[in-house]
DNA sequence: CGGCGGTCCTGTCAGC
DNA sequence: TGCTGACAGGACCGCC
């Protein structure tokens, strides 16, 4: 489910209700996920503990205790989580941890696939925790610019989709804004990253940090069950070009939107307006580059 | 180190 | 209606 504008949407809407909050109760009703939590430890260290700030590093979400631990959550590809204020314990089956906090809020963390994650680690381990250390760029991030990002791709000959994809060279980026910003870019997903002119960098990194932003914008895409943490559907569904349009008339140049597959992922494209070739430009670049 | 395929898990949908 | 297979927003692991 969720990509970087998903996973912020969701830490922007819960922000307000989880800033200066103390932890009163924590139930675990499913440990395993993604890894199998341990319970006891989380009990130990949250009841009790209050939330200091709310960061994103890619896609994972990390809460800071005052304590100087830091609560670390991925939502994986199905995970979600939602405030309010119910006290009675109407739960479905993939709520698999639920918070509750000082002033009556509740926290669930629901998960159907369970390839999401939640654990809790000491503060000053984060640059040597073994989930983030290797992360790479951070599209939206003060450093990110057409020469960091290719810097990041330090020469591979890899797709460039697949490239975009790989989170320890880039972070938020999965596969519906991979293709979206690719689209955006003019470029063809099966470029080899090695292939692409410094212009075509400088396009795609405009492009991602274009499409993200559109994305959070609108709160988010929900293909089918994504939602921020006050239950508000995202509405960039309805702006996404190619992905999950195989079939459908490309919006610049009304050819048939393609789907691949790479990495064993879905890939769509327009083979008309995205190129291989340096120098062609498609309609949907220039329409990029008017706004 | 790079790159690929398989795997974790449940749900939904198309096709027969 | 019920079954089967394909596919789904992510990331890790082992293998070559």
């Amino acid at each position: 489910m969720p990509e970087l504008p998903e996973v912020e949407t969701t830490r922007l809407s819960l922000l307000p209700h989880l800033l200066g909050r103390r932890i009163v109760e924590l139930d675990v009703r499913v440990e395993r996920l993604r890894t199998v939590l341990d319970a006891a430890q989380l009990q130990h260290h949250l009841i009790g503990a209050r939330i200091e700030a709310l960061r994103r590093r890619g896609k994972y979400l990390l809460a800071d205790l005052h304590h100087g631990q830091v609560l670390l959550i991925h939502l994986g590809m199905s995970g979600r989580l939602s405030i309010d204020r119910q006290t009675m314990p109407d739960l479905g089956k993939h709520d698999h941890v639920v918070w509750r906090f000082d002033d009556g809020g509740r926290l669930r963390f629901t998960d159907p696939r369970r390839f999401g994650l939640v654990e809790l680690f000491a503060a000053e381990g984060e640059l040597s925790h073994p989930r983030l250390r290797r992360l790479g760029l951070e599209p939206l991030g003060e450093e990110f610019a057409a020469l960091t990002l290719r810097q990041a791709a330090a020469g591979s000959r890899l797709p460039i989709k697949t490239l975009l994809m790989d989170a320890n060279r880039l972070v938020g980026v999965g596969n519906i804004y991979a293709s979206e910003a690719l689209f955006a870019a003019g470029i063809h997903p099966q470029t080899p990253a090695d292939r692409l002119s410094p212009a075509r960098w400088r396009r795609l990194a405009t492009a991602i940090q274009y499409t993200l932003n559109a994305a959070i914008d609108q709160g988010g895409t929900t293909l089918r069950d994504f939602a921020s943490a006050e239950g508000q559907a995202g509405y960039f569904g309805s702006q996404l070009q190619v992905y999950g349009r195989q079939g459908e008339p490309c919006v610049a140049c009304r050819q048939p939107i393609q789907r691949l597959v790479q990495s064993g992922r879905s890939t769509y494209f327009c083979p008309t307006c995205q190129r291989e070739q340096r120098g062609t430009q498609g309609p949907a670049t220039r329409k990029l580059a008017t706004r």
